[in-house]
DNA sequence: ACCTGTGGCTGATCAC
DNA sequence: GTGATCAGCCAC
């Protein structure tokens, strides 16, 4: 059976080749479709947009609303069907009004597929989409010099001011390019740092002469407004575009999200990015690579969850899980829960036993600890009278397991990205549903299941402790789902292997997955291996933070090299050597400078320095200073000026594009003394060597 | 308008 | 100087 079979996870209708749903009156959707022969197929449909609500509206002057009753007996008992869009928002604002809890979903295009059960690109390939990729070039004054266009059939073309437009010529290559838009038609429109640079740029410029971008399939005008991104700890602020018909994709946004994992990027500009995944050509060629690779698993959620492609980037992975809640709830007629009150929980069991450098280091973990605990210990939302998180999980679990076997099996190019696409789709979607669980707007939230999924993880991982310590091996650290540690004098990984397996219950598998020549232990998540290639893996924020300098990184890695190669007598000479070249002025700022990344906005900060809620801080001081429109999720790179080794940054310091080489100013006693501290921290562990 | 969780380390600032 | 607090980043 294929997995788009089932219908929980890939909605209920399987109709194929939809590229895209969007309001076209009032009471309808117009559905787009590209036929087998490549074509565009468009047709209307009638939407009745609904919300589920605890009871009716207080205005019974409110007409075109139809109640119906919903099975079971969970808070928004009541499902409003609106005849029309306008209906729909008067009845929202209604209940908000009066109080009364309710849950409606706000995009047409959402709504639509929550209740059909259909979703895009089901029965494509992803180059079956039009793909456009677009890069501009800027000058100094903002003016656009230069646009790069091209598509995945081939196509390519590049836009420049022509003389002969005199004063207008920007305009005009404006003009051309919203008519490049509308003659190659793309489904997809990509490009790096789309939102933020490339398409606010090109607005911006059109803004200026009242030039109308007509971008929409529909004749209708290139929209934007402003929104934010949640990417792990980060908020990024970015203008939100859209498109009649159409969906954006930008790779700045896809390697942010990649990286939450990976944390390996340098930078996150074209660039350093393409370098990265190495990749060469153009601009556009690599723009267009990157979203391939980067893009390939949001292209199978699109197949899955109810939203447009461009939102499935663009959301969270639990609001998703929530939308498949509700398109199954509403397919059966079932009512819903409101979330539930917040409330903290602990987490997982993190603990060192030993410090410094140990020889020959074994590595185990148990396999997807919290799904597995979910399924094998039935932690699963109360409130899910249907079992659909049971469900999905279960099946999810059994298709990344079919996905990758397959994998293994197939020598095709295209099923293998197609399958590698799958299961990476499946494992995103697997790990998600823990996150739910602790979820405070996710509808079947269970803070209760949450805390048992790790109260049991915390337990088994300590019966695996206590277990090895038993075997004779000493446990060095531990985290969550792993456990580093001296296997016991002359025992086998298959011997401990099964006896580890015989300390945990069915349906909780083990793995020992690695051993290292070398391991330096230093604070709970912080460590450093040697692989026996001789590769050093470093993990943990005292050891590779992008908050360190770029001189600190690379003292932290040379001197840990030599550390897990049990080398002491390299340490002083590095340090000074190091010092050295600090006090020289040898480097240049970028071994020096510091980069970090805005969280608030300039006006949140202002005002919380105001209000003494927060400290000043040098990027912010110098973003603000600069006058140039900074936003949230803005990096700021910066180094420290001065004489003395105590200065307060945010009173010393310039941006790094602003440092001088011939005149040099950088705080080389402040630099020193970092360096020195550094080196202090670390040299009680060569001297146990 | 948007949002998956907890645990842990470091550096900067500031009140004491 | 010292401890408390915050922000930012990282592990899982």
């Amino acid at each position: 059976m294929a997995f788009e079979d089932n219908r929980l996870l890939f909605g209920h209708d399987p109709e194929p080749r939809l590229l895209a749903v969007e309001l076209s009156a009032p009471g309808s959707v117009d559905l787009l479709s590209r036929d087998a022969e490549g074509g565009l197929i468009r047709r209307t449909e009638a939407l009745r947009p609904v919300l589920w609500t605890a009871g009716s509206a207080p205005d019974p002057s409110l007409g075109g609303v139809e109640y119906r009753t919903l099975a079971g007996d969970l808070a928004l008992g009541f499902l409003a069907v609106c005849e029309d869009w306008p209906t729909f928002t008067a009845l929202r604002s209604a209940l908000k009004g009066a109080g009364i809890a309710h849950h409606a979903p706000g995009d047409p295009a959402h709504q639509y597929l929550l209740q059909s059960g259909k979703t895009l690109f089901k029965g494509l390939e992803f180059n079956d989409l039009v793909r456009m990729q677009i890069w501009a070039e800027t000058a100094a004054d903002g003016s656009l010099l230069r646009i790069e266009l091209a598509d995945n059939r081939g196509w390519r073309q590049t836009l420049t001011p022509l003389e002969e437009d005199g004063k207008g010529a920007e305009r005009a290559m404006l003009e051309r390019l919203s008519a490049a838009v509308t003659e190659r038609d793309p489904d997809v429109i990509e490009g790096h740092d789309l939102f933020r640079a490339t398409l606010n740029q090109i607005a911006g410029r059109a803004r200026r002469t009242r030039l109308k971008l007509p971008w929409g399939r529909d004749g209708s005008l290139l929209a934007g407004r402003s929104s934010r991104l949640q990417i792990a700890e980060k908020t990024v602020g970015y203008p939100k575009f859209t498109a009649w018909g159409r969906h954006f994709v930008d790779t700045y946004v896809l390697a942010l999200l990649w990286d939450v994992n990976a944390r390996e990027l340098e930078g996150t500009g074209l660039e350093e990015v393409a370098a990265h995944f190495r990749l060469s050509g153009e601009p556009t060629a690599q723009i267009g690579a990157l979203a391939e690779l980067l893009g390939a698993a949001d292209f199978i959620q699109a197949q899955i969850f109810p939203y447009p492609f461009q939102d499935v980037i663009l959301r969270g992975k639990a609001t998703k899980i929530d939308a498949l809640f509700l398109r199954e709830y509403l397919r059966q007629g079932h009512s819903i829960p409101n979330p539930p009150d917040t409330r903290s929980f602990e987490g997982g069991y993190t603990d060192v036993f030993f410090t410094g450098v140990t020889r020959e280091v074994w590595h185990c973990d148990v396999a997807s600890l919290y799904p597995s605990v979910m399924l094998a210990f039935d932690c699963f939302p109360a409130a899910d009278r249907l079992g659909i998180f049971r469900h999905l999980l279960h099946d999810l679990r059994q298709f990344r397991f079919e996905a990758k076997a397959r994998l293994r099996q197939a020598a095709n190019p295209g099923e293998r990205h197609h399958l590698g696409a799958l299961q990476a789709a499946f494992k995103i979607l697997i790990n998600s549903f823990y996150g739910y669980l602790g979820f405070a707007q996710g509808h079947f939230a269970d803070y209760d299941a949450a805390s048992r999924v790790t109260q049991t993880g915390r337990e088994l991982l300590g019966k695996m402790v206590d277990w090895l310590r038993g075997q004779g091996a000493g446990v060095i650290e531990i985290d969550t789902d792993g456990i580093y540690f001296t296997p016991p004098p002359g025992a086998s990984a298959d011997g401990l292997r099964e006896g580890l397996a015989t300390t945990l219950p069915p349906g909780i598998e083990v793995d020992l997955d690695a051993r290292y020549p070398a391991m330096f232990s230093y604070k709970a998540k912080n460590y450093a291996l040697l692989t026996e290639e001789g590769d050093l893996i470093l993990r943990g924020g005292a050891l590779r933070s992008r908050g360190l300098e770029k001189f600190q990184r690379v003292f932290l890695e040379k001197m840990l090299r030599a550390l897990l190669e049990e080398a002491p007598e390299r340490f002083e000479p590095l340090r000074e050597e190091f010092e050295t070249a600090i006090r020289g002025r040898q480097w240049s700022i970028e071994w020096l400078m510091k980069t970090d990344s805005l969280q608030d906005s300039l006006l949140q900060y202002s005002r919380k320095i105001e209000g003494s809620a927060r400290n000043r801080s040098a990027p912010y001081e110098l973003a603000l200073k600069s006058g140039r429109p900074y936003q949230p999720g803005d990096q700021v790179s910066y180094y420290i000026t001065g004489t003395k080794k105590n200065v307060a940054a945010y009173e010393n310091c310039r941006l790094a594009e602003e440092w001088d080489p011939s005149s040099r100013d950088e705080n080389i006693e402040y630099y020193a003394a970092k360096l020195n501290e550094l080196a202090k921290r670390f040299a009680p562990f060569f001297k146990d060597l």
